[in-house]
DNA sequence: AAATGAACCTGTTTGC
DNA sequence: TGCAAACAGGTTCATT
């Protein structure tokens, strides 16, 4: 589900309602989500000082532990009043001090969760690996340019791949490749550089109007506060299959990789 | 090496 | 109406 604005639309209604706060008690009603979930009751009783993100992971700060969330397709955290019944799908409640409480509910279970040491964190599997952050620095065209020499890949697989860079996910490749007029089967390395200048653009700004709308709401995706994100009504191609394009193509859905590309073919060659 | 497909799991929508 | 198939924001592993 959640895609890095999302993530990051999470991580700043969590922020507030965790900094500072302390856990009081730990209930996991299952013993696995994807994997298996950690031992959280080492958490009793410390101190939560904030949370970050790293791509499409939620990092808790508890000083030398971090506890790292990923959501999956259907992940969401609500905070809510102690006392609060059990809601449908959860399966971890962390109360706070203050009166509150902290709540992972997901349908689907493809999240995932562990505690890791805080001074070693970027060479944990999950972490390893990744690519840069898309709207830092070190996520620019010659990255890019030197990641897709040679590939004969479509790009739009290409672009969602975390190796190259995080958070880009499916609607949000299908959106910046629209925005950067080019087509999702071209291959990778046969785009030229001021095409990809366009398309590291693309990615930026469309991730960050996206963080402005506080995410996409498709079906699932909520805030911390259950409510929905606004950049859904923004999308120029994703789930249009049929409509109109302004250039007045119609819009065509193809599978790539397994997944559904929406494109238009008067726009993106 | 690189690209595709299956797997993980449940809920909702679509089509016959 | 009922049932089955298709589909859904992600990641990893196995297979060509």
């Amino acid at each position: 589900m959640p895609e890095l604005p999302e993530v990051e639309t999470v991580r700043r209604g969590l922020f507030p309602h965790m900094a500072d706060r302390r856990i009081e008690s730990v209930q996991c009603f299952r013993a696995d989500l994807r994997f298996a979930l950690p031992d959280m009751s080492v958490l009793h009783g410390r101190l939560c000082r904030g949370v970050t993100r790293r791509g499409k992971y939620l990092l808790f700060d508890f000083d030398d532990l971090l506890l790292v969330w990923h959501l999956g397709m259907t992940g969401r955290f609500h905070v809510l009043p102690a006392g609060t019944p059990m809601q449908s799908h959860e399966h971890v409640r962390l109360s706070l001090s203050g009166g509150e409480c902290l709540l992972y509910r997901d349908a689907r279970r493809f999240g995932y969760a562990g505690l890791i040491r805080s001074d070693s964190w970027q060479n944990h599997p999950w972490f390893a690996r990744l690519g840069p952050e898309p709207l830092g620095d070190d996520f620019n065209v010659g990255h890019l340019a030197a990641r897709c020499k040679g590939k004969r890949g479509p790009v739009k697989p290409f672009l969602m791949n975390a190796q190259l860079v995080v958070g880009v996910g499916n609607i949000y490749a299908c959106e910046a490749l629209f925005r950067a007029g080019i087509h999702p089967q071209r291959a990778a390395g046969r785009i030229s550089g001021q095409r990809l200048g366009r398309l590291t653009d693309a990615v930026r700004e469309v991730l960050a109007e996206a963080i402005d709308s506080g995410g996409s709401t498709i079906s699932d995706f909520a805030r911390v506060d259950g409510s929905p994100g606004y950049f859904s009504h923004q999308f120029a191609v994703y789930g249009r299959e049929g409509e109109a394009c302004r250039c007045g193509e119609s819009i065509r859905r193809i599978v790539q990789a397994g997944r559904s590309t929406f494109y238009c073919p008067g726009c993106q060659r």
